[in-house]
DNA sequence: AAAACACCCTGCCTGC
DNA sequence: TGCAGGCAGGGTGTTT
């Protein structure tokens, strides 16, 4: 579910509410999230349980809780399709499916609540060594200019869409903001991925473009989305061709089409994102 | 090297 | 109203 602008929202909401709180328990379900590989659920405790939560960060789709001693551990996290991560009162009663409960100083409890189980908890000690991080590429918001783009694109034959998702050469961009960002771009998103290399600055700027305007509008909610308040995201409104098949496009009026490459949908506009060999 | 596909789950929507 | 089938925004591992 959620890509960089919902994640980015989650740990802006995350951040004044638990930094600065000690984490006095970790809990976890006899169902944990384990579904890709196996989680160090002894390891959360010994990285977190008495220690405080010196800050909230992003790297690309990933949560970063950052223990105050020492600084280099925490906690990474992934959402998977339909993670959910809240700050409520332990006094409330837990939603269904949820998998770990950190237990803060004060009475309210950190909560991820994944139905799909396919989010993903790791503790990071240090957190330089939790191999998911260190594969990721350059954060899809600020780790690239024009030029490191053109040169990431250069020489490689496999799609623009493949590129965009592929989270070791950028991160953070998953299938929805891919299609905005390739319509924005006018990019057509079976293009070799070598082929955009002279538009790297339009194809940045609509990355750009559309990720601000995800954030900006507080992610987007198809489904599961919410942020750390509970709230849906409005960004669902302002996608140009995400999940509008046969739709008009907004620019030209043309019907939006619906593919599906490597298992997965994607919008484009016939018209604005003519193919290019 | 890279593309295609199956797979890990649950829930919701559609159509019969 | 019930049920089967399809679908979902992610990531991994295997096969071709």
């Amino acid at each position: 579910m959620p890509e960089l602008p919902e994640v980015e929202t989650i740990v802006r909401g995350l951040e004044p509410i638990v930094r600065g709180r000690r984490i006095e328990s970790v809990w976890w379900s006899r169902r944990p999230l384990h579904l890709l590989r196996p989680i160090d659920l002894r390891g959360l405790r010994a990285v977190l349980v008495g220690r405080t939560i010196a800050g909230v960060r992003r790297r690309g789709k990933y949560i970063i809780l950052e223990s105050d001693r020492p600084r280099d551990e925490g906690v990474v996290i992934h959402l998977g399709m339909t993670g959910r991560l809240r700050v409520q009162p332990a006094a409330g009663a837990r939603a269904p499916h949820t998998h770990v409960v950190f237990g803060l100083a004060g009475g309210d409890e950190l909560r991820f609540v994944d139905a799909r189980r396919f989010g993903w908890v790791e503790p990071g000690r240090p957190l330089a060594r939790v191999a998911a991080l260190a594969d990721l590429g350059p954060d899809a918001l600020a780790g690239f200019d024009a030029t490191t783009l053109a040169a990431a694109l250069t020489g490689v034959r496999a799609p623009i869409k493949a590129f965009l998702l592929d989270q070791r050469r950028i991160a953070g961009l998953g299938n929805i903001y891919v299609s905005e960002a390739l319509f924005r771009a006018g990019i057509h998103p079976a293009t070799p991925a070598d082929r955009v290399r002279r538009r790297a600055a339009e194809l940045l700027e609509a990355v750009g473009a559309v990720l601000a305007g995800g954030i900006a509008r507080r992610g987007t909610t198809l489904r599961d989305y919410v942020d750390a308040d509970g709230q849906r995201g409005d960004n669902a409104a302002a996608l140009q061709v995400y999940g509008r098949a046969s739709k008009p496009c907004p620019s030209c009026g043309t019907a939006i089409r619906r593919r599906v490459d490597a298992g997965r949908a994607t919008f484009f506009c016939p018209r604005c994102q003519p193919p290019r060999r």
